[in-house]
This record gives C-alpha cells, structure tokens and sequence, in this order.
RNA sequence: GGCGAAGUGGCCGAGUGGUUAGGCAGAGGUCUGCAAAACCUUGUACAGCGGUUCAAAUCCGCUCUUCGCCUCCA
C-alpha cells in the first residue's frame, strides 16, 4: 500500500514520497480575512484538513503552513482598485488592522465548529514583509523584476515555462486578451506587479528600496513558503481557481529566484457550487457558515463535504444536507450500539473493512469511498449485534479502536465529547444527564406496569423540547439537538 | 476565442474495459406494546451518435449540454 496524489502539475496520480524521509512540508493558501467564512472555505479547508490527517495517521510528520492574507489585494484588476481590507475598513468605519483581526478571529472560530486542526504556522502578510522586499530584491539581481517609478513587475519572457500549472503558455494569446494601451508601464502585458507604490490615502504601506508601497498578491505565499518550509516543498494546495494566474506567479517568481523547484506536488480542490453555480463572494449567493451553523451541526457539514471527492465540485442544497445528517446519525448510532451491547461471543472480522478504508484513503484521499467502507462497516456490525451471539469484546475493542481512528482521527466527523463522557462533562450538560436518568428510570417504571399512556406521553413532551427517546434492544436511550455541536 | 473539468438510477455521489459502490428517499418484510432504530428483500443507471473490441457506462471520434479559469475569490 502507498499513497498517490493527483498531481496538478503533472495531472497525473503520482505516488507520494515526501523530499525528506518521513517529513512532509505543506502549505496551503490560506483565507483573505476582510468576511466572515463561507462553505467555500469550508470545502477547501476541511479537505486539507483530511489531507494532513490522513499523513499524520501514515507515520508523516508533516509540517502545515496556511496563511493569513491581511493585506488587502485589489478589488478589481490585479493593478487597480481598491484594496479590499481597507475598502471594508472604511465600511466598518475602523482601521484595516482591526478588520483583519476580527475576521481572522472569525474564521478560526468557525475552523474549530467544522474540526478542522489548526496548522502548525499561520503566518500573516504584513509580519512578513521584510521577507518579501528580499525576494523582490533577488528577482530584480538576478534580471527577473524590473522597477519602474516605484513599481516593480516580474518579467514573464525572462521565466522559461511561466503558465505551465495552468497550461496558458501561449503568451501570444495570452496577451492577445489583455486590454490594449492600459498600462504603458510594463514591458509586457503578462508582467505582474511584485511591489506597488501606495498613493497617499492607501492605509496599509511600508517602506521599501523602492518605494513607500505595497507587495503585490502572488508574493506572500512565496516568501512565506520559502522561509519557513524551504525553497521546494512536498505540497502546495488551494483552490482551482487560484491556478491562474496566483500558482503560476508563484512558481514563476519562485523558481526565477532559487532555481530550484518551488512544489513537487500541487494539489488542487474544486469549487462549491448552489444550484448548479459557482459561489461566490464577488457574487451574491456565497453562503455563511455561521448562518448555516445556527440550524446544521457542522459536522454534519464536515461530512457533507467528505461524501464527495476534493477534486470534485460539490453542489449545495438543502435536501442533499439533509441526506447527510441522516446518513451520520446512521453511523454514530453504530458506534452509540457498539459500545452499550452487552458483550457477546462471535469474533467479527474487521481487517478487509480497515484495509479497504486505508486503500481508499491513499487512492488520493478518496474519502466518499472510505466513508462508503465505514457504511458498510457499519451495515454488519449491526446485524452482528442483532445476532444472539453478539460480539466478543475482544473484537468490539478492536472495532471501537477502529471506528475512533477512522471516525475521529482521520475524517473527524465523529463527536469527540459525544455520549460516551457523561462522567467527565460538567455544569448543566452533566445536570441534563442526571436528570434524563431519572426521567428514563421513571418512564421504565410506566412501562414495566404496562402504563404506555404514560411512558408515550413522556416520550412526545421530551420531543418538544428537542430530546429524543428511542427503545432499543440495550434499553432506552435519548439524544438531544443542542448535544450534537462539538465542543471548541 | 484560449485553457481546463464534467454529464451516472427519484435525489446526492464513487468507480471504471467483463464481477454489488455507498448514502438519502420509495416499496415489501422481520423485530417491537407503540414509535424510532436496526436487519432482510427490492431498483439494473451511466447525455446522444458513430467506431475499436470476443466484451464499453468505462477506450477513440464527433455532436449536444453544463460548469470553472482567462479581473479579486477557497
């Protein structure tokens, strides 16, 4: 068994060994912190997430680094418009740095709710921009950048290969679509700004050898990459759209300043999409996590997700939702089962399940079949346990084992507090607890006495208040809504 | 126009030259005081048209349709 990832590069599934033995270097582009995250994020960020898990379970250490953009790139065109921090800041009537706080704070909140692990750096542009007037300065020694009146652009004829991730590297047809006599400036059209002059109300600028300014957007991840995981690192990920032009700059001024590969493999997760189209924030139909978080455990979100592939795009609706939080109860019914059955006497064969979940995993983070695996898995333990003999607690140890590193370790999709820690929760959650038992142990009473008006009527007044009691073979059992969101 | 992705049963969504994906919904049944859950049974789908092959939903060609990128965007 080995690990292969589709590499975007190449496209092409290549099997994956990282540059160092046993060491993996990742970096992912990370969010532009002027709004709060919607399912976007989500998609990409909990793909990614699974990415680093799935590694970190195959015996990788792998290093992560995800960003925070806190400059503001422009609205509109890669040279112009307005920066879109500031532009928010003047909306919010506060300063860009404010902004970028609050919302950087934001994102990480609603990260937490969807169990995605933080990384292990998340570096912000603005505490990086010494590092990134370096890498300007090496492009320009080494007769890649130019400067002209305090902007300086990365010459594209001088990078042999420039659009060779996006495959645009015709540059006659590239420049054939640029608007003509826009900008005189640039030697070529395809030139991209590596730093720019700020204009006297421009709010977020430093000083540099060139000009009081800004660095332009491809540079950060870089800089920042390079610094911190080396000039060639194993993983580079984002989103599809971010192919062209922001990987291609990347690559182009990374690889114009060491020589030396910049990635080895990029990895590339496709878009969310509401009825058919595309979301977006530039659009109007980009949906708010924390809007869907109010009604929707995001776990239930988090597996949402994972059902389909990361290369996929995933269509958003309220019936395909719906779909899935139905589906997980399934599976956590399964392990709520395992774990209360009194224990039996047959063994249950859990390597083909655990082998074929691994297989999966590996077949570039195949997770809608490894959780299809988990489906099934779960399929015959419940007829084991329908069975009279039950299953012997050797084997129940080893599925519990099983269930928790698949469920919890590597997809996440599995509350981590659930009901199994009654004797570690504290306050009214540890109250609800004790009192539920009386409740139970009152309604068993009715029913033993055969009183089933009563123990109905018990069942259907707990309802409204959103508590759910089923009868099961290991006796009654409840679940409450509010009990299903993940602690932070 | 250029670059790229994709069209799978009622819905979502994997897979891929010959063998069951999986989930949700539906139907029938078992169990149960009832309900729920669970289990069993049940669906024979791969846009269209040609071609290659003993065999194609899977490979090739064409057509149609959808989506993304080519301005910021996960």
């Amino acid at each position: 068994m080995s690990l292969s990832i589709y590499n975007s590069l190449s496209r092409n599934k290549e099997k994956f060994e990282p540059l160092q033995p046993g060491i993996v270097s990742m970096y992912v582009c990370g969010p532009t912190v002027y709004g709060h995250a919607h399912l976007g994020h989500a998609k990409s960020y909990v793909s990614f997430d699974v990415v680093v898990r799935w590694l970190r379970q195959s015996g990788y250490r792998v290093k992560y680094i995800q960003n925070i953009t806190d400059v503001g790139h422009l609205t509109d065109d890669a040279d112009e418009g307005e920066d879109k921090i500031a532009k928010q800041a003047n909306l919010e009537k506060t300063d860009p740095m404010e902004i970028a706080q609050f919302y950087t704070r934001s994102f990480y909140d609603d990260m937490d709710k969807l169990g995605v692990l933080r990384p292990n750096i998340a570096p912000t542009a603005t505490a990086h921009i010494p590092e990134q007037i370096e890498l300007v300065e090496k492009l320009i020694a080494k007769g890649h950048a130019y400067d002209v009146d305090g902007n300086v652009y990365f010459s594209v004829q001088s990078f042999e290969g420039y659009g060779k991730l996006s495959g645009r590297t015709d540059q006659e047809a590239l420049q054939s679509g640029v608007r003509v006599g826009v900008r005189s400036e640039k030697r070529d059209p395809s030139d991209f700004a590596l730093w720019k002059k700020a204009d006297e109300n421009h709010v977020m600028k430093w000083r540099s050898p060139w000009s009081v300014g800004y660095p332009g957007w491809h540079l950060e991840c870089s800089a920042m990459s390079m610094k911190y995981l080396g000039e060639t690192i194993d993983i580079h990920g984002g989103g599809m759209e971010n192919k062209f032009p922001h990987h291609d700059c990347e690559i182009a001024q990374s690889e114009a300043a060491t020589g030396k590969p910049y990635v080895r493999f990029w990895m590339h997760n496709n878009m969310v999409t509401i009825n058919g189209i595309k979301m977006g924030k530039s659009l109007k139909n980009s949906v708010n996590l924390k809007d869907i978080f109010h009604d929707t455990d995001p776990l239930v979100i988090r597996f949402f997700i994972l059902q389909s592939h990361y290369r996929s795009p995933l269509d958003f609706s309220e019936t395909a939702i719906k779909a899935s939080a139905t589906g997980l109860e399934k599976l956590r019914e399964t392990q709520r089962r395992l774990r209360e059955q009194q224990a039996g006497t047959a063994e249950f064969d859990l390597a083909p399940f655990a082998l074929r979940f691994a297989e999966a995993m590996d077949d570039d983070f195949n997770t809608p079949v490894a959780i299809a695996v988990l489906f099934e898995l779960s399929k015959a333990i419940n007829a084991a346990l329908d069975r009279q003999e039950g299953i012997a607690t050797a084997s129940r140890q080893e599925i519990a084992k099983f269930l928790h590193r698949a469920g919890i370790g590597v997809l996440g999709i599995f509350n981590i507090d659930g009901h199994e820690n009654h004797k570690e929760q504290e306050g009214s959650a540890k109250k609800l607890d004790d009192v539920m038992e009386i409740v139970l142990a009152l309604r068993a009473e009715a029913k033993q006495n055969k009183n089933f008006a009563l123990s109905d009527k018990i069942r259907e007044m707990l309802l409204t208040t959103g508590i759910e009691i089923k009868d099961t073979k290991e006796g009654a059992v409840w679940s409450a809504e509010n009990r299903m969101k993940p602690t932070r």
